[in-house]
DNA sequence: ACAAAAGTGTTCCCCTTACACCCATGT
DNA sequence: ACATGGGTGTAAGGGGAACACTTTTGT
């Protein structure tokens, strides 16, 4: 903004009469074979606990200027997937300091990406069961356990899953995204005829010999995110 | 709030750096065996258009609190069924006073309801083809059509059409709806064949005789709204 | 009698699921 | 040679979609 920050109003200030948007991230990531999620130690006043990355929405920004600016200063990662989920927080006496209603969201990263791009001083990478047993801020377990359904759901519905895949990858890479996700077992050969009905991926011609016998590397097709079912 | 009038802050102020969350509401309703949304002609000091029902959010209350009470000011209308949608508007300079948020939901009334409730001199109600050719406030279209998509995706994998149905209603009543809501025909046997295995509606006993041959009348089996399919 | 909506079964097809063996390579 | 993951086809079952005639009442 371009007002100096001495003449700033305190926007805590109760002569406000307009709550305080506050926005929060869930950042996924399958790492080491296990669904994570990007945490960050939070130095608030009154104590220090885990929580998500998250920051006070800016006037004359817009969500994804917010979002990026975000993430960016958090966690020093940037330009990633990401969907907004809906509000949390609503209860006015959540934070001592005031009102506050947070917007949360959640982001696929690669985790090669995450690895090349976060601040390990200022973040962690922590398991959905780590997480789980964390004593975390507010309710940012909820806000996890809501953005974990939206993730399974668009992982059935949309190729989203192209976030979390290298450009070329094996299919059992793919169909092991899926079960990690879902928490199920998925039989190989109904897997790949489902995938390969869809025409959402295509054989680059090209093996992966990282394994005993070498496996064919698919691609997406296209970037762009596509929805699969629906109405 | 406890502040008085005088002593608030001006929240256009380019000296408060947070920007200002709006609600806004689509309200549906089935009025005529034709689905339609409730407006309202909007006072704005640059103008008049028609408008989704809609206000700033004040600190102190909650989101259910302050569309309570929206919906209440510009309405007449209270106890509705309602679920949010997403963030709209997101445009810093799409209102010329200042950098507005939109947080839109949808709600759905019955028609009896509505008419006993609603204050015409301050709204409307227009069909989903009326609302589309009228000139309406932002992009308070975008809106209604988004609300749209959620309310048919919904239809079909929650039983939340019992909002827009009496108590007790014929079978084919609820047909209807699923029809106009989803713009398309439904036969008969097969929709019947759904709803009674889906186990969510039970014979009353009683016949509505206000058809030529008289016909069984069904009520839902309990109030809460239940997913149907999902995960 | 006739108009108007209610009520009622069966068939087909496709998609989902369950299931097991051989193959190509590295060690 | 053997261990490891890769690659492949078929049969059965369930759910959705298409389809037409009889019944009950009011007029």
């Amino acid at each position: 903004m371009l007002i100096p920050q001495d003449q700033q109003f305190d926007i805590w200030d109760p002569k406000i009469t307009i709550p305080i948007l506050a926005l929060d991230i869930v950042i996924f990531t399958i790492y080491k074979w296990e669904l994570c999620v990007l945490i960050t130690k939070r130095e608030e006043y009154w104590e220090q606990w885990y929580s998500l990355p998250g920051s006070i929405v800016s006037k004359g920004y817009t969500l994804d200027e917010n979002f990026d600016e975000v993430l960016k200063r958090k966690t020093g990662i940037t330009g990633v997937y990401k969907e907004q989920l809906r509000t949390f927080w609503d209860n006015i006496q959540r934070d001592p300091r005031g009102h506050v209603i947070a917007l949360a969201y959640y982001a696929l990263v690669k985790a090669k990406k995450l690895l090349a791009q976060v601040d390990f001083t200022q973040v962690d990478i922590v398991t959905i069961a780590q997480f789980r047993k964390l004593k975390v801020f507010y309710e940012h377990w909820e806000i996890v356990e809501y953005a974990l359904k939206r993730l399974k759901w668009k992982l059935w519905y949309t190729d989203i899953v192209k976030e979390l895949l290298p450009e070329k990858f094996r299919i059992s890479e793919m169909q092991r995204i899926y079960e990690i996700i879902l928490c199920k077992n998925i039989d190989k050969r109904n897997f790949q005829k489902k995938i390969f009905s869809l025409k959402i991926i295509t054989d680059t011609g090209e093996k992966d010999h990282s394994t005993n016998r070498p496996a064919k590397l698919y691609k997406f097709e296209n970037k762009r995110i596509k929805v699969i079912d629906m109405l």
